[in-house]
Order: C-alpha cells, then structure tokens, then sequence
DNA sequence: TGGTTATATAACTGTCAAGGTATATATAGA
DNA sequence: TCTATATATACCTTGACAGTTATATAACCA
C-alpha cells in the first residue's frame, strides 16, 4: 500500500470525480454509488479509499452501512494553483471581447 | 498511441505541473525545461507532448529550436468543474469566520 | 445461533504511463 | 558537405492502477 496520492492524482480518475459530483448532492451509501456508476462494489470501495486518503470525503458508520460524505477542502489547494493561472485565460477572453466589441462597433458605422 | 488524455491526467503529474508554472513566467526552449527540471530530455519532450495534446501549451519552432508556451485556456475547464464545490469549502471557512467573530465578541464583553 | 446484508480487503490480471537509453530528424554553421 | 546542436521518436523496463472475483469482517435479524 503506497497511498502518497496526491489530490491532483485523487481527481485525473473520472470515476472519482463522478463520486465526488454525486456527493455534492448529498451523502451516500456505498450501494447508492455502486448502482450509480454500474461497477463493482469492491471497484467502488477502492476508489473511495483513494478519496478517503486524500481528504475528499468523510465516512460515518450506521451499523452495516457506511454513510460517505464529501469533504471539499482539500479541493482548495487545487483552486489555489489554479488561481495563479486565472488572470492568464481571463485576459484572453478579454481580448476577444474586446475584439469582438470592436468588430460590432465597425459594423455599425457601414451601415 | 491512444492519447485520449484529459486535462486533468495532465495536470496529475507532478513534473508537468512544474512544467506549467515555468511557463507561466515567460515562454522556454525545450533545453531549459531540461536543465531546470533535473530530468532526461525525452523525459520532458514526452511531458511536452502530453501537454500539447491536451492544448496547454502551443510550439513555435526557431530553426532547431522549440519555444514552448503556456496555453491557459483548458484550464478554465478545471475551474468550471471546480467552480461548483467552491461555495462549499467556503461555506466552512465563513462558519469557522463566523465562529471567531462570536468568540472575539465574548471576549470583548468579558472585558 | 445461523443466515442475510453491507462493505472492505486480498489476490490476480491487463493496461498504461513514466522513466531511461539509443537513434532519427532537421537545422545551423564551418 | 561535414559536424554540432536541438528536439522528437522508438523501444524497453518497471511499477502503479483500475478493474475483476473471491473472501473476510461485522452488524442486523429471525
């Protein structure tokens, strides 16, 4: 067992990131997920482990079952990466909205 | 080559994400990710691939030379998937806020 | 207690990715 | 043209991971 996963890693696997968006609506049992995501239980179990060692979602214990939660903040060190690159793809847009304003402003004096 | 890589695997690994902030300061040549990374060159031109193909950085050839730049555009991606959890763990940090601000009011009447 | 339910873990398999070395490609420059 | 430089690609090895089936664990219920 290596578990030095990182969130990033936690995230690149789409089933996760499926668990993660059913989660978001509320908690869940392990056999909700199972039947959401129509794969094995043991399949499930495992990517939940990798969610649990990353910080990503909680479990509490209801006699058999197992109610998971999600847990968003580990999810903030990925928004804080992001942040330093927000500006760079914002501006861009801007540019082509500045652009686009000008072709519109073009149009209307050739009228 | 299968390449049906998704922004998010990209950004799994660690080496490209270092890879992304160099590029965020200013455009390189393949040589000085090289030396700045501590790392083979196929090593890198491979990460380099990876990135391409999922439109994070763009290529411009200079005779022999390859300057890569940082295409910030897929990222926005991430942060439309992101943009939903993060009223969530900023829901928490204003709890947390909202809790210090009560405490420090006690202690201000304590006084 | 014995059976059923819910979930986790073990063991196995196949795929894929990351790293390396060796080599191909292409351009610059002597 | 020959050599050096810069980068990409081919090929190989290794390890990790996602998925599976089988089994362990543990709690409930009859």
């Amino acid at each position: 067992m290596r578990s030095m996963t990182t969130v990033y890693e936690a995230l690149a696997e789409p089933t996760r990131r499926r668990i993660l968006d059913l989660l978001r609506e509320r908690p869940r049992l392990v056999g909700e997920l199972v039947e959401a995501l129509e794969m094995s239980q043991p399949g499930v179990s495992k990517h939940l482990r990798v969610l649990r060692e990353v910080g990503l979602v909680s479990v509490r214990q209801d006699a058999q079952r197992r109610w998971y939660e999600l847990r968003p903040e580990p999810l903030a060190e990925v928004n804080t990466w992001l942040e330093s690159y927000r500006h760079l793809w914002e501006d861009r847009y801007n540019r082509l909205d500045d652009l686009l304003q000008e072709l519109q402003a073009k149009e209307r004096n050739n009228d």
